[in-house]
DNA sequence: CGAACTTTTGACAAGCATCAACACGTGTGG
DNA sequence: CCACACGTGTTGATGCTTGTCAAAAGTTCG
């Protein structure tokens, strides 16, 4: 393992400790996993629905992302990843994906082997449970995302995502609060909320001409966040913000 | 501890293992957790949003669901749930309650203290392994109902309730593969499907138009369940049937 | 037997989808 | 260096799915 490598298993440690402190021999038993790093393209498959799985991929750097397609050829976007999230620990232990895992942007994943993950869980407590809080953060973000598909209307849908990416960007300390980088298409910001590409756009336009926002290429600035977070009846809470550190970085 | 709450207590814990085998030792963990038995009237709060967990909630009989309030004030359904099932395992975690779990019908529910929950997820890893694992599947249907809401015209999206109520109920044993009592009013399945209840009413209508059901007062009859299916996009892999344990009961 | 809830029906409105065309930027190969 | 293809964003016209409102009919339960 290089020292490159050694250093980006660091921080999604951390990003588990924030959760859950961890003791020096559970440090040393997640630095210990055998991990291999892989450069992927955009668009690129990490995991593929009704794939076994062979490895647990913990996203490096870049932006992936989780998809379904219903019967009709519809694509549904069931959730974004950001560098630091463990974007298949289901896989690990579920064993048959039920979705697809793609790639958004370039980037770099760590694969672990799913019987070592399994094994390290099982054999450190610690490890186990931090694991289990992540997923249930995990799950308390696609329940709110049921509740954006299912009863707002599109205005504050496509709101709804600009505020959780902005509020999950600042806190993993990869953007400013009011400026970031949103690396979808308006297609793919259609996918994720329910929506056709035409009424995002339009969306979107509505929320400019409000003064909400500004866009500039894919590079989103948030003018005015109190009236955004209210459009897109936002609240953070289901990221559940008192779990993580207030260690600055 | 009576008998009976013995008994229900083994009937989850038979649930829990059937994702991952216990240990004796684990069994006599899960036998000797505190808990209380409390009947609750159709309607009662298990969970309030926001609230500070005092304890976790073993669904013992009776259905419970899962929801929550959007800034218009209309409510999303985010899931169901059957006697067996661990209602509230990210409140016994996650510390505050991201959403409300009401009972959908009387029933009765085993209380246990929320601390002595993850003490026993920490010291036996085998039972936190299997709380993983049943968090785990709940994410899986969640993304399922993201897709469902999200992609799915009005008919499919209450076809394809239809058909994960009866996969789900026969699963458990609680009844019959083409026929089952729906605890739902029509308002209910709406708030589940995104829908209104008028809408509602009509999708039903068709669904029994075209034979693919029959009702009768709130008992569900699947009179075609290959077209049921087809029609509601379903299919079961999202409840992960693989980790199902194939004993008879 | 009556009150409260649920299901059903109809007329109408609206939000979002669909379709098609155009504009714009980017990269690529001739 | 231009021409061109390609992906993405934008616009407009039109239509369908679903929502809204209101009232009647059926059901449940005290």
């Amino acid at each position: 393992m290089t020292d490159s490598q050694d250093a980006v298993l660091w921080n999604s440690m951390r990003k588990l400790e924030k959760r859950f402190p961890l003791s020096t021999e559970d440090k040393a038993a997640v630095l210990g996993l055998p991990i291999s790093v892989k450069n992927l393209e955009p668009g690129s498959y990490i995991v593929r629905d009704a794939d076994i799985a062979q490895n647990c991929c913990v996203l490096l750097s870049g932006f992936a992302y989780r998809h379904k397609t219903v019967g009709d050829g519809a694509r549904q976007i069931l959730s974004i990843h950001i560098p630091g999230d463990m974007v298949d620990l289901h896989n690990a232990f579920l064993g048959i994906a039920d979705h697809n895992v793609q790639m958004l942007t370039a980037g770099q994943v760590a694969l672990i082997p799913a019987k070592a993950v399994q094994d390290v869980a099982y054999s450190y407590p610690a490890i186990g449970r931090a694991m289990l809080l992540e997923t249930l953060v995990d799950g308390s973000i696609f329940r709110e995302w049921i509740a954006n598909v299912g009863r707002r209307d599109a205005r504050s849908r496509v709101a709804h995502l600009l505020c959780e990416f902005a509020v999950r960007l600042q806190a993993s300390g990869k953007s400013e609060a009011r400026n970031y980088r949103l690396p979808m298409s308006q297609e793919q910001i259609a996918d994720a909320t329910g929506l056709t590409p035409v009424h995002v756009n339009r969306m979107i336009q509505s929320l400019r001409r409000d003064g909400l926002i500004s866009t500039d290429k894919r590079s989103v600035t948030i003018d005015n966040w109190a009236e955004l977070a209210a459009a897109g009846d936002f609240s953070t809470a289901y990221l559940h913000p008192e779990l993580a550190e207030g260690e600055p970085r």
